[in-house]
DNA sequence: GCTTCGCATGGAA
DNA sequence: GTTCCATGCGAAG
């Protein structure tokens, strides 16, 4: 950079008298002379103030020529061979850098570009326009100038500006100019708005149509400026707008960056302009005999949006119903495949960290196809992964016969994939698969709920599949399972803001089980609707749950403490307290036979017969409540009635001093359950204690701390803290024997476990009791 | 009995 | 009412 910069207008000079800005000048210039000339705009969006003779050397364009030849930057102009001073603020606006390198006087590069009213009324605004049409001659795409050419106006203090113009070339280079789908982006370039662009105002910098645009979608308010917080953005689609498409700001704290608020509603200009050539990959045509691995063709599927704005913004398959949307192999796919026919759910979601797993630091060009949440059919084993129609229709070659073709495939890591790519006769329709994906989902370890996002790399034409494991959206994400290396940026917390306004809270979340009637079902798909399905009746029903659990007649509990509190062991399995609705169930509980047959020894051999054969609800409930996955999940011996596998919760209890040490923490069903169980006898016995204590006093003179104050004290309610903080923990038995002797005296609360809720009235007979010290 | 394939089914949009 | 598509399911290997 040669431009003068020591001198400043104010800062050196007396106030009556200036020195003329050009350093190598130094004349004096008084206020009293002439009107000092203005140069060119200074960073600070001033004007540089010159001498005449420096003035007029500026206004000829041989002020670099005359003041700063023998430095650096010096350029021909790629057309005329001119003499360029790149580089230099004073000549920032007397050049335009070519897409394909080099650079071009703005002279040429005016010679060639019809001027329109409210076009090119800014060096820079030509200097985009320039470089779109040097863009498009240097490619193979259709060109168009269309109603958005043209339509950025200067920002006068800004706009001027070296480094802003370099910025704004960059990005016109990089990213208005890509050969149009969703974003042409390239890795490594930021294609979130920059921070100077914050302060363009709209509807400065957008004329004409466009910006009516802008104050329309101001007038919704929907505006980047209207969330403060909302400094990330991303192009994306909205089905809210006519044009389908919008720039959504995410907040993004760590982000500097800043919205602008622009959405490119279709104008009625754009919508007039048959010119207009909307971005859309061209199904490939393939030979129906074609067998061999297939790649994107690059480039062959787009076609080419001069309007920078649309070229930024348009998505691969958006077309407007009043657009003209020409492919370059003359195919017009628009009134084939208007936008409003791809499922919002398919947008693709891409973000620089997207770009730069797929793609690295390559000068490639990502383009986002769809995306597609996985189901648990497509990651089963059975490796289908059933593709949106629409989508594998204008993104994927175009088959006739079901056996497909062999699609090659890129994942994000480098590896290349064949899957193939067919499809069903389905309902007079076509139902699309990729068929051999299991090895890669298994390879990139996801699941059902992860996303995986199809893109194109150009000029490869490479298919990528990316995924965005389900887990990176939510703070529940398991760590382990969180893939690093591959995983996409989690999505703000704030899911509204989202750049694709689909249901978030099922497009972030894991599918929804379907509510599909219930087929017959072999075992395993039973044992998956159990634990899908039935674990959420399951899961409401938890009280009902604890109170289905009795201690078994006519033992002898052996007390134990966890943790200070005091537990009855009992060396047989629990009973199951039946429900309402099992009382008819006939397979009902050996528990529950035993209890009612008054434990006669018929009754005991029958229940221990049942006991083999639960219903399918019961042993849900058993396998629920212990957890298949618990630690000490290992059958003991110390239950003998119970047989060798019984699981309950009792069995599950590794012998004293032999299990696992559960920490305060643990979450295990175990755990989980005797919290549940602590919780609700407390909070009845508590209830039960404030009826009886009101019955005999007036309620209003009994403080709760009075009736129970064991409950009162450690009731995780009164404190304000979470149950799980405390909820005494299981320590397993391993550290019951030590802590039963060094165990204070405890208060002891003695809750009858019996109790059953439909039968409260009746006294317990069995004298079981579960001692317990209220938490 | 298991896996794969191809189609059918039916809930959801 | 139509279409999509997740998934069930029988046949075949």
């Amino acid at each position: 950079m040669s431009a003068p910069v020591s001198n400043s207008a104010s800062a050196a000079a007396p106030p009556a008298t200036k020195i003329c800005f050009n350093s190598q000048c130094k004349e004096i210039v008084a206020d009293h002379q002439p009107p000092r000339k203005k140069g060119w705009r200074l960073r600070s969006g001033e004007i540089a103030e010159l001498c005449g003779r420096c003035s007029s050397a500026f206004e000829q364009g041989t002020f670099c020529e005359t003041f700063h030849s023998g430095v650096t930057g010096w350029r021909n102009c790629e057309t005329c061979r001119k003499r360029l001073h790149c580089g230099c603020i004073v000549s920032a606006q007397t050049y335009i850098y070519l897409d394909a390198g080099g650079v071009e006087c703005i002279a040429c590069a005016t010679k060639s570009l019809p001027k329109t009213p409210n076009q090119m009324s800014s060096p820079s605004m030509l200097m985009q326009h320039v470089s779109e049409r040097r863009d498009s001659s240097a490619k193979p795409w259709k060109s168009v100038t269309t109603p958005f050419s043209g339509q950025w106006r200067q920002a006068p203090h800004m706009w001027n500006m070296t480094n802003m113009q370099s910025d704004l070339q960059q990005r016109l280079s990089y990213e208005f100019d890509r050969p149009c789908s969703i974003e042409r982006l390239t890795p490594g370039r930021r294609h979130y708005i920059s921070a100077h662009e914050k302060n363009f105002e709209p509807e400065r910098v957008i004329s004409g149509s466009v910006n009516n645009i802008s104050q329309d979608r101001y007038a919704h308010g929907n505006t980047g400026e209207n969330d403060p917080n909302s400094t990330r953005k991303l192009v994306s689609m909205d089905p809210s707008t006519s044009s389908g498409f919008k720039i959504e700001t995410k907040p993004n704290p760590s982000s500097n960056l800043h919205p602008l608020p622009i959405n490119l509603q279709t104008s009625p200009v754009a919508k007039e302009d048959s010119s207009l050539v909307v971005g859309l990959p061209v199904p490939f045509s393939s030979s129906h005999g074609a067998k061999g691995p297939i790649t994107l063709p690059a480039n062959q599927p787009l076609a080419q949006v001069t309007s920078p704005l649309s070229s930024q913004l348009c998505p691969p398959h958006i077309t407007e119903a009043g657009l003209q949307v020409q492919m370059r192999n003359g195919r017009t796919k628009g009134d084939a495949f208007p936008r409003t026919q791809l499922l919002p759910r398919y947008w693709p979601t891409i973000t620089d960290q997207d770009l730069q797993q797929i793609s690295g630091s390559s000068q490639t060009i990502i383009t986002p196809l769809f995306e597609k949440m996985l189901t648990a059919s497509d990651v089963a084993r059975i490796g289908r992964l059933v593709l949106p129609k629409k989508c594998a229709e204008v993104y994927f070659p175009t088959i006739s016969q079901p056996e497909g073709l062999p699609l090659k495939v890129q994942d994000t890591s480098g590896r290349n994939w064949t899957f193939q790519f067919r499809f069903w006769p389905n309902n007079n329709s076509r139902m699309y698969v990729l068929e051999g994906v299991t090895p890669c989902i298994q390879a990139m370890q996801l699941q059902a709920g992860d996303t995986v996002t199809f893109s194109r790399i150009d000029p490869e034409g490479k298919l990528v599949m990316g995924f965005r494991k389900a887990s990176s959206n939510s703070n529940e994400q398991d760590p382990k399972t969180h893939n690093s290396g591959n995983d996409l940026p989690s999505p703000p917390e704030d899911q509204s803001t989202w750049p694709i306004q689909k249901d978030v809270s099922i497009s972030r979340s894991l599918p929804v089980p379907s509510k599909r009637k219930a087929k017959t079902l072999g075992s395993k798909n039973k044992r998956l609707r159990i634990e899908n399905e039935e674990s959420m009746d399951l899961k409401l029903t938890w009280e009902e749950a604890q109170k289905l659990l009795h201690p078994p007649p006519n033992s002898s509990p052996s007390i134990v403490v966890i943790e200070g509190h005091e537990f009855e062991e009992y060396e047989e399995a629990p009973i199951l307290g039946k429900m309402p609705y099992l009382t008819s169930n006939q397979a009902g509980s050996a528990c529950i036979a035993a209890q009612e047959s008054g434990g006669s020894k018929r009754g005991k051999a029958k229940a221990q017969k049942d006991n083999v054969e639960v219903s399918d609800r019961l042993a849900a409930l058993a396998s629920l409540a212990i957890g298949e996955n618990l630690p000490a999940s290992q059958p003991t011996t110390k239950h003998p009635r119970h047989k060798p596998g019984c699981s309950c919760i009792v069995c599950i209890q590794p012998p004293s001093g032999k299990g696992p040490k559960h920490k305060p923490e643990c979450n295990c069903n175990v755990c989980l359950t005797v919290r549940r169980r602590f919780k609700t006898l407390r909070e009845k016995r508590q209830s039960e204690k404030e009826l009886e204590i009101s019955e005999k006093q007036p309620p209003s003179t009994i403080p709760p701390s009075d009736v129970l104050p064991e409950a009162r004290t450690n009731d995780p309610r009164s404190t304000g803290a979470s149950p799980s903080d405390e909820i005494p923990s299981l320590k397993g038995t391993t550290n019951v024997d030590t802590e039963i002797s060094a165990s204070p005296p405890l208060k002891i609360t003695q809750i009858d476990l019996n109790i059953q809720p439909e039968r409260e009235e009746e006294p317990s007979t069995l004298q079981q009791t579960v001692t317990l010290v209220p938490y």
